[in-house]
DNA sequence: AGACTAACGTAATCAATGT
DNA sequence: ACATTGATTACGTTAGTCT
């Protein structure tokens, strides 16, 4: 049935991954002045936005929502924000706002595992056919191969060598 | 060519789930 | 109760965009 599918297509899968380890990151974001806008405001509003708020500003700016979370670059709007606003923060009374919920991953926890014994840094190409194969969103496998990184370190990419860069922080 | 900055990385930590 | 693991924060590096 359904299960015995997927164990024999995630051979082609795996290989296909492999292929794709190599290619590009996802194509460059341009945000434009009025949706910086709306960002430097939403900035002023709150530092830490939850889940809710961030899907509302990507509605309100037409791109995807995780990319407000990664492009936010708090440190460079810190200075602009301090000549601007001369109140210093909202107080911590403030509660803050519910973060994401918890993807549950474990059905899919195989084809992972699987997927990062071949490469530990999959691209973007490779990411989105994991998505597509497994269902689960994209940035959510983004998130799952830094933690798996991050926590098995030791278990080093298996098969022929590729051109596969390691990246130095 | 240089400034700016999105994409992506690690490290530490918070917090929900699994045992 | 504790271990595991997804999500968040902070900051550093790489590389595309724009003047």
């Amino acid at each position: 049935h359904s299960m015995g599918l997927n164990v024999l297509s995630s051979q082609c899968v795996l290989s296909l991954i492999e292929d794709l380890a190599r290619e590009a990151q996802r194509k460059r974001t341009v945000i434009s002045p009025s949706q910086t806008r709306i960002l430097v405001q939403a900035f002023k509003r709150d530092h830490f936005p939850g889940i809710a708020t961030r899907a509302e500003l990507a509605h309100q700016m037409g791109i995807p929502a995780p990319q407000i979370q990664v492009s936010s670059p708090a440190s460079t709007w810190a200075q602009d924000m301090a000549q601007e606003a001369q109140h210093p923060q909202q107080s911590p009374i403030l509660a803050q706002e519910a973060r994401r919920k918890r993807t549950i991953i474990s059905p899919r926890t195989k084809i992972f595992v699987q997927a990062f014994m071949r490469v530990h840094f999959p691209a973007i190409a490779a990411r989105e056919e994991l998505a597509h194969q497994t269902g689960i969103p994209e940035p959510r496998i983004q998130i799952w191969f830094q933690n798996r990184r991050a926590r098995h370190p030791q278990q080093s990419p298996s098969g022929p060598r590729n051109g596969w860069v390691q990246r130095l922080g």
